[in-house]
DNA sequence: GGTATAACTTACGTCAACGTAAAGGCTGTG
DNA sequence: CACAGCCTTTACGTTGACGTAAGTTATACC
């Protein structure tokens, strides 16, 4: 009884909101990511479009497809039926997470090489600076 | 004086040393990743070349396109000319850095988020199975 | 009522990173 | 020579994640 606060956002909102166009949330709602409520016409999106909304977007950046998106949201937002299913996306969930920690260790013998490649790239721009000026 | 042992393999034994089609190392060439030499028609690959694919294989696992591959492999392996060409190179590796170090961050809050999840999970799955077993 | 604004639907286009099919060389072997 | 086994090129197909354009509808304002 505490939840009166349906502020709900219309497209535009959402978007300017989240940096996606119209058509991204109209086809992220189209692959069943997203479920803004209809007033007459339009979409209006809800505090929990707006939460998945923002695990959509992080996923992405993970690298996860948008149907891998989709099973995480729901294994995040599954109710209490449906004990096998859960299993199976609870499944899905953990390899996923060893492939994240796989990734973040490559990631960070990455970051360190990548560091040594730079250090190595900032000399080799000093040395030519010294060398001559003339290149603008 | 000290590099005679110019160790090339054909496309099958590259193929097979690195877990990619014949289709992706054409690709890559055509893309300018890979410079295969050539005897007669055929392909073969050099230690550059195999130091190349090891560097654009892990790339692709931290989401690089090739294109952006290619920008860092030129940093990787280029000479001591053209320092503004260097130094523009240089610029992108050190935005990837960051980039990539950003998303390492965002990557460990997001495991340490998917284990509760996890571990929330469990407990559904537990629960379930204690009360009525079923569901097959 | 006219029109501007914003949202909508439908549907074809795009881009990356290959897959896949077709057709054609080389090279060795019986 | 015929044929198999690799390799080659050319070129069209595919998938995911939207972009973009065309035409429609609803609301707001003058």
């Amino acid at each position: 009884m505490t939840e009166q606060t349906d502020v709900t956002l219309n497209i535009r909102e959402m978007c300017d909101a989240y940096q996606v166009t119209p058509r991204t949330l109209r086809f992220y709602e189209a692959k069943e990511l997203l479920f803004p409520i209809r007033e007459g016409q339009k979409r209006l999106f809800t505090k929990r479009d707006r939460a998945r909304l923002k695990l959509i977007l992080r996923g992405k950046r993970f690298g996860f497809s948008l149907e891998e998106i989709r099973q995480l949201l729901d294994l995040y937002h599954m109710g209490d039926q449906q004990h096998t299913q859960i299993q199976r996306t609870y499944e899905i969930g953990r390899e996923r997470l060893v492939d994240m920690e796989r990734q973040r260790d490559e990631l960070n013998e990455a970051i360190e090489e990548l560091k040594e490649q730079l250090k190595w790239g900032e000399k080799v721009i000093a040395s030519a600076k010294n060398g001559q000026e003339a290149a603008e």
